[in-house]
This record gives C-alpha cells, structure tokens and sequence, in this order.
DNA sequence: GCTCCGCATGTTTACGTAAACATCTGGTTC
DNA sequence: GAACCAGATGTTTACGTAAACATGCGGAGC
C-alpha cells in the first residue's frame, strides 16, 4: 500500500478524477487519440486502441459529461416539472417518459414543486432556465400556464402536459371529454335515466374537461342534469360523495371522475347497504391497476399514460432536433372503456 | 424583421445561446462582472450591477450549467436508478427523494430500467458512470447487488434502498423484519392461534424479510407455521391466494406481504362468503392511501417513505460532502401498526 | 529513386464559467 | 504632497472534451 512520488495512480487523492489527459499519459498517446477511442471512431489502429482501453480500464476513466456537454451544447437530458408524483396518472406519465427518454439517449431530470403557489413555479421555472436540460415537460394539474399569470423563459423547448395551453405550447394529453364522454354514453346506453357526477378539484384542467363532457353528453341526450358533487380526487372525498348519494333513491348510476373517488364510493355504498352494480351503477376514470380487484371490480375509463409518455418524449426531441420555438398544437390521446361489473342495467 | 449585420442581437440565429461575453459586451464590462453579479459577489458598484442586469434582462441571458458544473466539478444532481415507478412504494421514495433535493439545491436524473436483465443494469450503471451526477441512489427491488454478480463503478457514491449491500454501500431502508413483527405479533395478540402469509416475490429483498420475520414471530411464539402462499405483489396473486385461503376452516388470520394483495384478499374473500374480520382478519404492509377505503378498512404496517426518501439524500449528500468513498452501514426506518377494520379476535 | 497520397497520430483551439491575480482609481493619512 | 490603501473592475488561466487543422510516415506509381 505504499505510494511512491511521481504520477503515481490513484489510491492516494491527487485527483477527484480522471481525465482524457490522464488515460493518454498512461497509454503514452495523445488526448485525442483516447478521444477518438472513446467515442468509437475510425481511424485508430487496434494495437493502440488495445493500449488505450487498457489504460482507460486500469484508471477507471470515465468521460466528464460537464466538459462534453459544454462541448456539444447538449446535455441529452430532459426535465420534468411536475407537482406531484403520488397520483398514479403522473407516476405512470414520468416512468413512460423516463422508459421513452432512455430509448431515446436522454437521461430524465425531475423538479419537484411541493406547494403550488405562484412563486415557488415560477421559482422552478428560473431554476429550469438554469438547469442541465434541452427540453422541459411539464405535468401541471393546475391551469396556471392558462391564465397566462406563469410564463415559462423563451428560448426553452416546452412541452406541456394536461393543460389548455394548446394555443401557445405544444400540449400533449389525454383526451379527457372523450373518455368521460365514453363512460355517460355507456352508463345511458345501459339504460339510466341521468347519470351522477362525482367530480375532481376545480383547480384541475383535467378534472373540469371530464365533468364538462359528462354535463354535455346528458344535455345532448335530453336527460336532466344532477347537481354534480364535490371531491379532490382522494377516496375520502368519494366516500363523502358516497354518503350522500346513497340517501338519493333515483340515483341509479354515478360517473366518478377517477378510480380513488369511485373507491370511496364503493365503500360508501357498500356500508349503506346499497348495492353495486344492482341498485347504483359506478363507473370511474383513469384503470388504475387495483380497479380490477375493487368490490365489485370496477368498469371505467382506460387512460394510455404510456402513450402520452411517448408522445411527450417525441414532442420534446422533434423541437430539439428541429431547433425551431415551441410549435403550438394539442395532441390528443384517445381512451378505452373497460366494462367489468360494477355497471348494469337499472333496476325495474 | 429586417436584420442588420454586426452584432446584432437574437431573432436571427447568429448564435444558439447568450453567453456572459454577450452580456458583458452589451453592458460595457468584462465578462468577469458579470459573472460577480450572475452570483450576487458583493464588490460590484450598484450602477454597474443595474446596467449588467437590465443586459441579461435584455438577452435572456441564463448561465450555462455545463460549463458551471465543469467549473465546479459538481453538477449539484443526484442520480436515481430503479425498475419501475408504478409501485406506490417506488414512487413515494422518489418524491420524496426529489422533494428533499429539491431543498438543498440539488435536482435528480432518473435512470429506469425496464427490464432488469443484468445486461440491463450494469449498462445503466456504466451510463450513469458518465452522467452528469454527483452521487446514486438505487433503488432496488431485485437482490442483484447482493450477489456481487453487478458492481457499482468504483468512485461514485451511492446510496442503496431495499437490499442487502450494507456489508459494501451505504444502505437506508424500512425496517421490513419490524414492520413484518408488528403485524404477525397483533394477530397473535388478538387471540389467533396462528397467521397464514402471502409472500411477495422471491426475488424482493423486502419480501423476503418481511417473509422470515413472520416465520420467526410464529416460531417464538410457539405456534405452527402453514406453508405460505407464493404472491408477487399484484392483486391478481392475493386474489388467487385468498381464493385457497377461503376453503381452509382454520385459517382466522392472514399477513399479505402487501396492501395489494391484501386487496385481492379482501376480493376474494368476499365473493366466497367469508367475512373480514368476523372470519378472517387481514393485515396488510404499506398503508398506500387507499387502504384506510377498502372493504373494510385495512390494518397495515405503514412504511414512512418520506423519511427513506429524506435519508437517502442526506447520505448521498454526506458522502458528496465528505469525498470519502462509501460507508458501508443500513441505516432502518422504522415502521408503525395502523390498526383499522379488517382484524378482529377469532370467533369463539 | 522521387513524388504524391492516404492513413495514423499529434497540436491547437473553443465551448462558458469563475478563481486568482493584475490594474486602476480616488481618497486618506502622516 | 507622497505613499499607501481599499474597493471596483479587467485579464489570465484552467476545467475536460472533441472538432479542425497539422504533421509525419510508409507505400504506390512513374
């Protein structure tokens, strides 16, 4: 374990790291040359390839992405602002970005915010600026891009997930008015008279898209339109939901406006005695994972997160590729309905 | 639109990014200057600091972070490998991983891996070696780094969650073993005489500790131990093992490995008639949000992700900070019982 | 045998930033 | 009033990489 002078190896602490210059010492060849090894290209004869490798194998050398990126002018990495992982609709949107980018040679940076005040996004927003990033997504339940209140830094390549931004930023998303629309039409089709609404926070650009398409498709079809009731997407406030719908007689069939309200719904009914789907007819939105094993399994609407994912990732490599501003446009993702058995006809 | 040779600013494509030398040449200063007030040095003259702000304003200037972090030689990024996001467990880590980062100033670069072939995992480590990251968290679900058939490069700090490497990495996880004690030992408690157990794969650590605690709580505490029933994680194999626990008179009493399956459990269970608690009690391991919505509310170990997330960052942040090279040691979060109502003594 | 060509390798330079050092100005002290 | 000092600003340099250009060597063609 003993060290003597001169340039000696690592072990000691002479250098954080090691260089190309290091690597080329060793090997006694230029810089360039452990450069062009590096990066695979032609033009180097395989003995000296041999030696390079094998004094890149013996430093444990590898490449600075600081120094290549300062170089290239492209850090090969996406960012991704989001508020909130805990909701499977964004999980699943991050983990397709995150498989797609990978494909793709980027790498994913995530940036958090925790409380969506004004500052601490627009805080995000600067920090981004700064970031090692080609290209940003933004996953914004709330609709503060549309207001025009947040303006992301120009010059960045944007793509925007779930918002009404189309105008101004490329938006990909779900076609929400689409699914809900799926899931009034099926419920009427079975023969309800109105479908109830459980709806999500007002503050979410999707959650108002699904409760707008539910009010649209009962109007178009002549039903009467329920006072549509209040949740924010947590079981407990379908639960809530629950407690009150079941005291309604002639409610036969409710749309909740995703799986977790359609949860507490369940429970709700379940506790009251009511039954599903022979006295109420539930049906809930986004085919989370468990809704197969709710009781009773649950029908509703099939989100392709994977796809949005995909689509995001395209959007954001086409404007790098194309160096071109953020082109505008929606990009829309059609949903499924996925019928199990907590739907049937009305009783009578 | 019409442009004008010299210098002329933006709009046109005379370069793809300000630079502080543009700054600067706006501004009348050197470059220098503008580095001192881009970094809020004091020693700037406030008239000078105004012109050098109202030209960044003007540019849009945005510091390179490249070049910074080839400064620096940190890249104030941590990077975060795991298999995938869709596990409530997984992605709470990760944001409270992100959160917590977030805080120090640091932002996190996700590196998935969709299939966890070991070709896969030890290219995603070599990837990482060149990214741009200061320190690793791995998370992983798979022992692979237990039986030293992968290796981490030499040199990057890491931080392991779910796994056995704390002989060799610095490893912070639930206390799955005490998780796994509490669980079996409130069963035991409630009078049963003994506890039947979902297992999770045979391939997660966690659900192999939680697998050996059970055993051995039942073990000490003198009661026979039933074989148990093989899940992996997902409610499809809980509903499967509940619909074998079902024809089985004297089994009062289940530990599933997972909420998940405990949720298949509950299906299960219910479509054959057996009552929870009255004829079986439950328990569970996570408490993801929605267990306390279940039919009925399950009792579950609730694992504190935030705080696995929180200690993670600040190990790798040690470790950063330090410069030493890994500290082997397991750093357990414990765990707390949330007793609610699918547990109950036996009848009789 | 000399020139020319092509291939392997070396040298120079720029990417954007910021520490370290250099300079310059105006005011203060004896 | 000369020397000095402090504070504001400018200049040089290095971080690690890789493109662009330069060199040098051996073989083919006449």
């Amino acid at each position: 374990m003993v060290e003597r002078g001169g340039s000696g190896v690592p072990g000691g602490r002479r250098k954080q790291r090691v260089s190309m210059a290091d690597v080329a010492k060793l090997a006694g060849v230029s810089s360039q040359t452990v450069s062009r090894v590096s990066n695979g290209h032609a033009g180097v004869i395989s003995s000296t390839r041999e030696q390079v490798l094998a004094a890149m194998r013996e430093l444990g050398y590898r490449p600075n992405s600081a120094a290549r990126a300062l170089r290239y002018g492209r850090f090969n990495t996406i960012g991704v602002i989001l508020f909130s992982l805990s909701s499977t609709g964004n999980s699943r949107t991050v983990e397709a970005i995150a498989t797609q980018a990978a494909a793709e040679g980027y790498a994913i940076t995530l940036i958090p915010i925790d409380v969506p005040t004004q500052d601490n996004v627009l805080g995000a927003f600067t920090r981004m600026g700064e970031l090692a990033v080609d290209a940003v997504i933004v996953i914004m339940e709330i609709h503060l891009l549309d207001t025009g209140t947040v303006q992301l830094p120009p010059g960045v390549h944007v793509v925007v997930v779930d918002s009404d931004a189309g105008d101004r930023y490329s938006v990909v998303d779900t076609d929400q008015a689409d699914g809900a629309r799926r899931a009034v039409r099926h419920l009427l089709d079975l023969g309800h008279r109105t479908v109830w609404h459980v709806t999500g926070p007002e503050t979410s650009f999707a959650g108002q898209r699904r409760t707008q398409a539910w009010r649209a498709v009962l109007e178009e079809a002549g039903c009467p339109v329920p006072p549509p009731l209040h949740g924010d997407w947590s079981s407990e406030s379908g639960y809530a939901a629950g407690q009150e719908l079941a005291r309604l007689p002639d409610c036969t069939a409710v749309f909740a406006s995703n799986d977790q309200m359609a949860l507490g719904l369940l429970r709700a009914f379940h506790e009251l005695g009511v039954r599903v789907p022979e006295d109420v007819s539930v049906v809930g939105f986004d085919d989370i994972p468990d809704a197969a094993f709710f009781v009773p399994p649950l029908t509703t609407v099939h989100q392709d997160f994977a796809e949005v994912g995909r689509r995001c990732v395209k959007g954001a490599l086409d404007q790098i590729r194309a160096r071109g501003g953020a082109r505008p446009g929606t990009d829309l993702v059609p949903t499924s309905l996925v019928v199990r058995r907590s739907t049937a006809p009305p009783r009578g």
